[in-house]
DNA sequence: TAAAATTAAATTGTACGCAAATTAATTTTG
DNA sequence: CAAAATTAATTTGCGTACAATTTAATTTTA
């Protein structure tokens, strides 16, 4: 009687609980796999990941603002300005305020910084060779994640509505 | 002459460095996305999404040391012991060295901490529904994501060899 | 068995990531 | 056009992550 569970309500089994058969938990794990891996590819260039996808950014567009930037990468000023500043620092970009609307700041490459682009290259490389994914396996896995991404933000979004 | 790319050697077009391109940036975002959606359940709790993990690890098995919390999740003991104390501080966990190896500390659910399975199990009904995938999809890109995983650290493994 | 090596946690320092508050500039609107 | 509202970045505070160091306990081994 104590045995089986309570409400039959929704008669998930306690498995369903395991760390593995968690969606959420195989992302995590992977994206601190990936983290691992580009770990050592990109100490030798003084650059943590985060700061690597904001090169990523500039090299499809150079000059963006502190605001376009953060929604290429789903961050908020809060995380990219000290982020930023680091960049900068390690000499990969530079920052100066808009002369046409001084609340912004635009982020431009530097010489360096346009310089380690062709690096970049072998790092996609070595990184496509450590996942051992075939081009077309990357492209869904990579198209199902974006959009498992968009259902999550979209119930969201639904969430936040003022009903 | 100067607008073919440099040395044909890789041959990867400009646009292979898309961020919309990269696996490892689609992992990224469904992480922010996972946490993002997990954050309004999680709070009514005082819960962070990590140390909502250590509870689904001490759900399945209960007593387990911090090392053997830290192989379950991929976490080290400089990230855990913070993160246990201020589970132990909300009254879900309590903390004991262990007996017969004073070196280890026993991690064990309160009796709020074994309450908490039942919300849980709501969570995640949550989550499966925003995700809007069903439970097919969910294990075949779980699954796709173990692998993943496990190939990027065997690649690092590799790489950390004394050859 | 005493010294050396190993092991498990905790601690320290650096860097995200995000919420909330702050500052400064630009728009809106009354 | 001046006050109010909005916007863009920065700053502050908290909680991961992880490398490296430290501390304490246990094993190894000499």
């Amino acid at each position: 009687m104590t045995t089986k569970a309570a409400k039959s309500e929704d008669a998930l089994p306690d498995e369903a609980l395991a760390l593995g058969q968690q969606l959420c938990f195989a992302v995590y794990s992977a994206t601190h796999a990936f983290n691992r891996a580009y770990k050592p590819l990109l100490d030798r260039f003084g650059l943590t990941y985060p700061q690597y996808l904001v090169l990523l950014a500039l090299w499809q567009q150079d000059g963006m603002t502190v605001k376009r930037i953060g929604e290429e990468l789903g961050l908020d000023s809060g995380t990219l300005s000290p982020l930023l500043k680091r960049l900068e620092a390690a000499g990969y970009v530079g920052r100066m305020r808009d002369p046409a609307d001084e609340r912004q700041v635009i982020v431009s490459l530097t010489e360096n910084g346009r310089r380690l682009k062709i690096e970049a290259f072998k790092i996609l490389a070595e990184i496509g060779r450590a996942t051992g994914c075939s081009l077309a396996e990357v492209g869904e896995l990579r198209d199902a994640l974006h959009r498992l991404t968009e259902r999550l933000a979209d119930s969201q979004a639904e969430g936040t509505q003022t009903d």
